[in-house]
DNA sequence: TTATTAATGCAACTTAATTGCATTTAATCT
DNA sequence: AGATTAAATGCAATTAAGTTGCATTAATAA
């Protein structure tokens, strides 16, 4: 898949939202399908195309695609927000699954294959989202 | 307890894990123990007594205290860092269980008597810690 | 009591993220 | 196609969490 043609898959996706397909949208979404894994603000902002663009807007813009739930958020241990897009095939919110971050080249993955566990709570509590981030050192890290 | 007792606790507690004597140090882990949950830096920074030391010292102390494994740090949804001291009858490293997250109060809570989840990683993968936060609206402001 | 190693304070800085407001633009409706 | 308008964007400034380097001070051991 080209990167134009995750920019036609983009849009498709902000329509299906209901949301203005405007440039930095698409750009922004396009590169998230292509990273495929959950990125930071700071990824995204090392690639020219997301660098024209304002640094607000592209917060901005992640806060918008994760309200409309076509784009996930995660914490690593650094404190970073991460985002990741997925495609319109999958049924329910993703994202529900463990991640892991590498403390070398801090890069976050998702292991999936793998639920989110069960935790008990105090009677009373609303849970609204769950969120398991495994920290250690990746296997190219590891190897080198 | 009274906080003079905290203190002794906490001199006790410094002195065990050959750590100096010091009134920060003191003063963060005799407030830590009394809050009995993981709170911020901000959280202590309201208290007067320790906004009578630096800012950097405390975040320093802290980082001191969690090395010496006596403090553990877990991190929120909102991306800061709580701490939580430990006693001396505490045999293994605590922390080591999943925590919530109050959207509303943003007061975090230990979910004691369940372990961490196993979780499966890549082949190769080096596993050091694990983060596991639930988010959500505690009993407190969920009635009110 | 002194020596010395560790701890603290201060100032400045970094990085992530947010806010308010003026300007521009995507989509809608003639 | 062109005007309309709510929504989106850019800019400048700000906040909040946390860090770094370095000079000064203090806790402990001799």
């Amino acid at each position: 898949m080209a990167i134009t043609e995750y920019q036609t898959t983009s849009r498709a996706l902000l329509r299906s939202v209901s949301l203005r397909v405007t440039p930095v949208r698409a750009v922004i979404l396009g590169h998230l399908l292509k990273f495929g894994r959950p990125v930071s603000h700071a990824d995204l902002w090392r690639r020219k195309k997301i660098r024209a663009f304002n640094r607000v807007t592209v917060y901005r813009t992640l806060l918008t695609l994760q309200s409309r739930g076509i784009v996930h958020a995660v914490q690593g241990t650094d404190g970073v927000w991460r985002y990741c897009a997925h495609s319109l095939s999958q049924e329910h919110c993703p994202g529900n699954h463990p991640h892991f971050v590498c403390k070398k080249c801090r890069r976050m993955s998702c292991l999936l294959g793998q639920t989110m566990p069960y935790v008990e709570v105090p009677e009373g509590t609303v849970v609204e989202a769950k969120q398991f981030v495994v920290y250690g050192i990746c296997p190219e890290c590891a190897s080198s």
